[in-house]
DNA sequence: TTTAATACTAACTAAACAGTAAGCCATGGC
DNA sequence: GCCATGGCTTACTGTTTAGTTAGTATTAAA
């Protein structure tokens, strides 16, 4: 029972940093989340509207990640209706740069395979 | 039968160009396969032992995407026994700077987690 | 009274990704 | 003849990730 409280801290390994971060902002909606909320503090309808395509599901799983990861702070407002506000903590603010980073290069690569944005 | 051999080539369509990085770079191995032929040259063979881990199946499939992707050259030597040596194109090297940035984050991430590299 | 909005949760299905094990081809050494 | 090496390919299995649908609580507006 004691054990069940003690939430196990297994200490994770990795062979080169860059696994750390794909694993934090790897995924599907990651970056797109990351995206709008660098911009600013969004609902979580709101981030839904911004993100066509996004089930609420993998909105709200995504959301969680990146919440337990330190990277996203939620709100509550105990109110009716309810109303949760996501922001970016510091420690998510701090991807800024290695986010600047991959979309340039991601830029690059598009106008290299030739592909869009997509069009919402 | 004409359009057998035209290969498609699909626009590929994005929300954010973080996304299409992602989407080279990201998977359980890709950054570090990166990663070691970000130092020289490699063999098939000899990045596998690398690479602990990784079956060779995983390897092959990740080398022939980043293939695909103009991010890895391939070199085959038709001698006996084959040699086949994998290396970086212009392409891949321009990866470097995001993979550096990535690479930084990463570190403070871990330190912030207590995470640990691998010792193989 | 029915509907709508907010922020979810749960159950289930489908698709993508990863791992295991075996086999192939050529040749040189034992 | 048989095994080893190098660089794979194929078939099968298992795990992880993603998507779909339905449902919950509360209140106010139509």
């Amino acid at each position: 029972m004691a054990n069940q409280n003690a939430k196990i801290m297994e200490t994770k390994t990795y062979n080169c940093p860059v696994e750390a971060t794909i694993e934090v902002i790897g995924g599907k909606w990651k970056p797109l989340i990351l995206w709008w909320l660098n911009q600013k503090t969004y609902r979580f309808a709101d981030l839904r509207r911004q993100i066509p395509g996004i089930s609420e599901k993998m909105l709200i799983q995504h959301l969680r990640e990146l919440e337990a990861d330190g990277i996203v702070d939620r709100k509550v407002y105990s109110t009716v209706p309810p109303k949760v506000e996501y922001s970016l903590t510091d420690h998510g603010k701090s991807l800024k740069q290695a986010l600047h980073s991959l979309c340039d290069w991601g830029k690059a690569h598009m106008d290299r395979i030739g592909a869009e944005y997509k069009e919402t």
